[in-house]
DNA sequence: TTCTTATTTAACCAGTTGGTTAAATATTAG
DNA sequence: CTAATATTTAACCAACTGGTTAAATAAGAA
């Protein structure tokens, strides 16, 4: 038997999740990956807004690399990020399952505003 | 002049995502979630299924409703935490803006496949 | 080859996290 | 009042985070 069926989610999706999460509970990482949306950027394009050594930007980098969010490609001397955003489609789809609990209420609410009394 | 001006996206709302997105970044919780989606629950109901104390699942609680993502009531001697859905949907909003790099890329690969050559 | 540029890696540090067990607190039950 | 139940809080611990500075590595420039 397999040993491993029983746990509905696998533990690597959850342990992905754990990943991308936690890359994203950090402003700075957030920043990066706005960065990013617009253009391929270098560690050093990508470090210059900061308040930091670019050490500690190379560390953001590579939690967001682990995490599978960005890619790198090497050009020259210099590193090059690209943004993989499909890869926060399942951070998105999960918190999506939550989204009808508050949705439903947004619609009960702006039901009332559109027809306050029975006057439909 | 006022001083916070610089800023586009105030601190508050940051930190805030910070620690939404930190909340999320860990299984346990995540199933917290899960749970107090079906129905409103106690600390005691909430920890039975893990393996870990219920010191550790209390703390676990605690994470989440310091991110705002439950809220607690007393109730004789015990607490009933309740889900608040809605307040995830700061961290949704947030990786909704980014979909669109990834849905541009499958809408036109699902393009491909509905017309795979000049057929239209 | 030597210098400079771009970046990573190492070593370190303070603070946080996620777990433990044990003690404290609050409330209901006898 | 005393005992049991539900939960938090405290004290502790190892591992991780997010930052630092300094040294190592890689590659283009002179």
């Amino acid at each position: 038997m397999s040993e491993n069926k029983s746990k509905q989610q696998p533990a690597d999706a959850d342990a992905k999740l754990d990943q991308v999460f936690m890359a994203l509970a950090d402003s700075t990482r957030r920043q990066l990956i706005h960065m990013l949306a617009q253009k391929e950027c270098s560690v050093s394009e990508l470090a210059a807004p900061f308040d930091m050594s670019l050490a500690a930007v190379s560390k953001h980098i590579k939690v967001l690399e682990s995490a599978g969010l960005i890619q790198r490609r090497k050009s020259g001397r210099s590193y090059y990020l690209l943004l993989r955003p499909e890869q926060l489609s399942g951070a998105l789809d999960w918190i999506s399952v939550y989204r009808r609990f508050w949705q439903q209420r947004l619609d009960a609410l702006s039901g009332l505003i559109e027809k306050p009394d029975q006057q439909a």
